[in-house]
DNA sequence: GCGAGAATTTACAAAATCGTTACATCGGGT
DNA sequence: ACCCGATGTAACGATTTTGTAAATTCTCGC
């Protein structure tokens, strides 16, 4: 979805996109844009900053309130590293400077939604060594046992799930589950806690995992069966 | 239901929706569009915005004050999306402009179906653990005692026992049984009040509900039998 | 208009969640 | 064996979510 107020410049945008294969939509004013991207669904978001209503800022810190896994890249003429870095910490996916080659943006496009999994369907239940999960009632079972969990917990497995080939790191999940904008050097021990509380719940012996394993300077990887 | 002035594009509607399936009426003009939505029951409605007699926002806006969960479609030749912005306010669950392709229109037509859950047919009855209860009398009944509910407590339970197998946000029910259009950020409880009512009706203790559960962070579920 | 019941808001209490701090423990390299 | 960064986790308080009584507003038949 374009948010665009420059109609030669939206219309070509639709364009383009049409002609690689994607379906296209959008709107000329920043509230008319917020609405959309709030009520409506989209595998990404392409926001100009100078708009007339609500500058574009402010929309992609809106829907960022609603849905932190929308991914959205930000337009601009504005070409001071200020303005990106602003840009950035509000959540944007990636930052496109006024004027770009339409190849170029293509590609940003590409690899955002690349990113972003796009896409991927994420299964209702999780099947773990003697417990299954469900994630719509953030409860489980193990046996005749009901576990509950948080919507944290929750979102946590579900990204590990849907990522069980491979470690995950706290950086990573602090990224794409807390929501944390570019890494830094955040000291927060959150993750490991979290870990230890799903341990605590689908583990039959939280001291020696079976489902969330720690693999030592990389992360967590939960195996699925 | 097509609402359409113009006879070539109503019979060709028709023909559309015939072909795919659907059963089709239509009416020529605001006033008969108006009454027909109002005394019959559609699945969907296919409203044209311009209109002799009556145009398409009104009578949408009084279909609404009716029946806020009759789906309705706008088609319109306004392309400016200001009109659009007026349209969804109005409540109409999508927006089609003019001209349309048939693929566009009927996939659109598929999306509100299902999203306005059409063709679920509501069961009178609920039955729950320990009480039963009549959706078309608002009364229930545990044991040999009779429980009267009220029509928003019946509409509660009705939408909860359609989608017993998740729980229902807060969010979900505003829009779905108070009609209230896309609220972001709740500052009512009503919601919860009319729960905690319920729970006085139809649970054995509730302090300890069996029937009607808090998934914290979610929303409520029903577990039907 | 009137009034009773229904719906909603207000206000406060209770409960659960979440992140931080602090300290314990582990594990690989030397 | 020893060190040191990485990991595990208990406990606490701040914050958010939920429960509900009481007050207020709304609705609708008369």
């Amino acid at each position: 979805m374009i948010v665009e107020d420059e109609e030669a410049i939206r219309e070509g945008l639709i364009d383009v996109l049409v002609f690689h294969g994607y379906a296209a939509d959008s709107a000329a004013t920043g509230p008319d844009g917020l609405e959309k991207a709030l009520t409506g669904k989209f595998d990404l978001i392409l926001l100009d900053i100078m708009l007339p209503g609500i500058d574009g800022y402010e929309i992609c810190d809106r829907i960022r309130a609603e849905d932190r896994n929308q991914p959205i890249i930000m337009l601009t003429a504005k070409t001071s590293d200020e303005e990106i870095v602003q840009g950035l910490k509000l959540g944007a996916d990636d930052y496109v400077p006024k004027p770009f080659s339409i190849q170029q943006l293509v590609l940003r496009i590409e690899a955002v939604l690349r990113r972003s999994q796009v896409g991927l369907v994420q299964a209702r239940t999780i099947s773990l060594h003697n417990v299954s999960i469900d994630t719509e009632n953030l409860s489980g079972r193990n046996g005749s046992e009901e576990i509950v969990f948080t919507r944290r917990e929750i979102e946590v497995l579900a990204y590990l799930a849907q990522n069980s080939d491979r470690p995950v790191s706290r950086d990573e999940l602090l990224t794409k589950v807390w929501g944390y904008s570019r890494n830094l050097d955040i000291e927060t021990r959150t993750v490991d806690i979290h870990i230890a509380k799903l341990r605590r719940k689908i583990e039959a012996d939280p001291k020696t995992p079976e489902n969330l394993i720690t693999v030592r300077g990389a992360g967590y990887r939960l195996v699925t069966q």
